[in-house]
DNA sequence: CTCTTGACTGAGG
DNA sequence: GCCTCAGCCAAGA
């Protein structure tokens, strides 16, 4: 990894990139994992440049797994679609089993 | 430099 | 358990 080499968006780009088939992640865990718990909000702000950058935005989800960020899709239900494709089961909008498919940077990157 | 915006989060009612 | 408010931080105009 090259830290400072990269801006706060790369470096989300490079986390996210890494996520794990079938996982998924919260924005605060990938901000945690840079060292800006704080800027959440920064790592959903990035992820508007996730087109075009191999970042399966798809799996980063709010803490509470819920897709806040269907909305920056396509349509309405690409990203629920993505996710079940991946076995991971959504309802409304709301990762089922969000624990269980939890990918957490810090510990298995 | 200042102001606005945002795919968040935690605390409080 | 749901809704609202406030704090946080980085990038763009």
């Amino acid at each position: 990894m090259q830290p400072e080499t990269l801006n706060f968006f790369d470096k989300v780009y490079q986390v996210a990139k890494c996520i794990p088939y079938g996982r998924v992640t919260s924005y605060g865990a990938i901000a945690s994992y840079l060292g800006a718990s704080r800027s959440a909000r920064m790592v959903g702000y990035a992820m508007n440049g996730s087109v075009g950058k191999e970042v399966p935005a798809h799996r980063v989800v709010n803490r509470k797994g819920l897709l806040t960020g269907k909305h920056h899709f396509d349509g309405t239900n690409l990203m629920q679609q993505l996710l079940e494709s991946e076995g991971i089961k959504v309802v409304d909008n709301q990762i089922q089993d969000f624990e269980t498919v939890f990918w957490e940077p810090s510990k298995e990157l």
